[in-house]
DNA sequence: CATAAAAGAGTGTAATTACACTTGTGTAGA
DNA sequence: TCTACACAAGTGTAATTACACTCTTTTATG
């Protein structure tokens, strides 16, 4: 093997895009529910709750809505909110269909949202202080113009 | 309220960094395990073994030294090192004290890495397609930048 | 040397994630 | 109408993740 051969055999991991990816999510994902957890929240209760009670059109979302709004596998969601509705924050109740389901932020987890939220904003600022805005601001940009390819990707 | 705050709280979901960032690693993660999948391998089991296999200092990294290269928690390696001793791709055996383990690649873990890796650089080649290179470039430094300030961070 | 502190590793518990599969329901074409 | 197909949702199973806690061993300190 030469030289140039070790050195990209050497990169095999480092240099992987899903690993870096996924080492960074972890990370940030400590971060958040670190900030988040006098709340009781973690930061993907607190991301359903947050679309799920925001209605766009005016009705509660269905189960496949939500898990689109979030980029989650649907399958995923159903477990995500059956520890939401045992924890009563959550209801999820009957849609427009007899097939479908609607799902409503209750009372409480209304309150445990707005509880939450100043420990989020907390956690975007310090995530802004110790990453630095301009790096933020860039990351930002170029998730979502990636997923936008992905998804497009997807569809064709 | 207002219109400004009224947009402020719109966002609250959509602007956060933590969201984004597991959306983009959910997608990606997808991408790489379906591409890796006729291999036997995860994307998780496969940086393991690449990590674990390359001895930086002729001898083989304890459990600890692997979840640091990993930027992974020590306790989740363990459970993640649990299913590659028990596909017979690892062995976790005695270290340098009582106390400490060395991780070692198996013979049938170095077979199913091998098996594995043009699948990897499959992986990596369609995301550079779909993602773009240059958005990848720009993804690998900012992730590369990122992280060692939120390290600083941590050791300061 | 004895004892406290630090280091290395594992367990209990629980949440997140998703593929393959199943079930029930609405819709469209023969 | 009925029959096939599409849609909505849940289950079985299994891997990933990490906090809190415990256990053992090493090292440092009196």
């Amino acid at each position: 093997m030469n030289p140039v051969n070790l050195a990209v055999a050497g990169k095999t991991a480092s240099a992987c895009t899903c690993f870096k990816l996924r080492g960074l999510s972890r990370r940030v994902t400590q971060l958040y529910d670190q900030t988040l957890s006098p709340s009781g929240l973690k930061v993907t209760q607190f991301s359903v709750i947050a679309h799920a009670r925001r209605r766009d059109h005016s009705a509660a979302p269905t189960v496949s809505d939500l898990a689109n709004a979030l980029f989650t596998d649907r399958t995923t969601l159903t477990r995500n909110l059956k520890v939401l509705v045992d924890a009563g924050l959550v209801e999820v109740g009957h849609g427009a269909d007899a097939r479908s389901k609607a799902v409503c932020v209750t009372t409480k987890g209304e309150a445990a949202f707005q509880a939450a939220r100043p420990l989020w904003k907390l956690a975007q600022a310090r995530m802004r202080d110790l990453a630095g805005g301009a790096h933020l601001d860039a990351l930002h940009g170029l998730i979502g113009a990636i997923l936008l390819r992905l998804e497009d990707a997807d569809s064709a």
